[in-house]
DNA sequence: TTAAATGCAAAGGGTTTGCACCGGA
DNA sequence: TCCGGTGCAAACCCTTTGCATTTAA
């Protein structure tokens, strides 16, 4: 997914919300602004304090509340991080787990691709329809093992 | 792991502890009674619900502070769940990840062989060394899905 | 004896809730 | 106008911390 096509996707969410009978503020056009300038995964915490970096007046429960509805848009998927806070990642239709070092502390995307043999395995063994885009493999990377 | 082996590591722990200049207390006894009923994993909390059902007067703090010193000795390990609660996974010695439904929220054990082609792909591909212990895979089991 | 462990209470962090008011559609 | 959204504050839950006191070794 191009660049050009998440601009869409956040272009699209005004008439989305519009469509369903809610409505389109001025604080859910900030939160979309934060949300669109953060490539990757972010916790729900960040998110607030970006908002309020952006805006000192934001209120954490109003972005608790947006989160929830752009979830159910499907804009935002959330997963819990090693230390047990939300996790959220932005447009998760480009389906894919994540790779987290817990000695950096950096993660990385693991494509579909990737867990292609594992998915099909445990659908076929176990009758289990894996949640990509909630798989989180924890562990050492490369050069954390060599330092 | 059988039943047996089991019970000697629960009965090993005194020794550990004071082998480490540590004490073994009637609150850890506790504990440890309460975990060893434990099978499989339970958040922390749930941990200090029990000892309080088990003796009123456990303090939480208590709890949380000998759950750290087992994680210590090894004798649990402690990973976050799909709500976000610290959760513990009690003698992990057999390495292993788990699966959980996301619908039901039944967890499974998954034993590292299933898991032996995706760890090998990321070391080999990525030079990542995944820590077992902590996958968790998350998704819709079998029976859920046909419901 | 003496350092570890406890109990208590308080703070902490992130998240959720109730409710009156505000403001998109 | 009307219902969804907001802001505020308080509550919530789980967890951590400080400190005086107890207790295992």
């Amino acid at each position: 997914m191009g660049a050009t096509d998440q601009r869409e996707v956040w272009a699209a969410i005004p008439g989305r919300l519009r469509a369903r009978g809610l409505r389109w503020t001025p604080q859910r056009r900030a939160l979309i602004g934060v949300l669109a300038e953060s490539r990757g995964h972010l916790t729900s915490a960040e998110v607030v304090a970006r908002c309020i970096a952006a805006d000192p007046a934001t209120t954490p429960s109003t972005v608790y509340r947006t989160l929830d509805v752009l979830e159910e848009l499907g804009v935002i998927e959330h997963a819990h991080g090693s230390d047990g806070r939300e996790e959220i990642h932005v447009l998760p239709d480009a389906e894919h787990g994540h790779l987290r070092c817990r000695s950096c502390g950096r993660t990385w995307e693991l494509p579909a691709s990737e867990l292609d043999t594992l998915t099909k395995q445990l659908r076929r063994e176990r009758g289990f329809e894996v949640d990509l885009s909630h798989v989180t493999i924890v562990g050492r990377c490369g050069e954390c093992t060599l330092a």
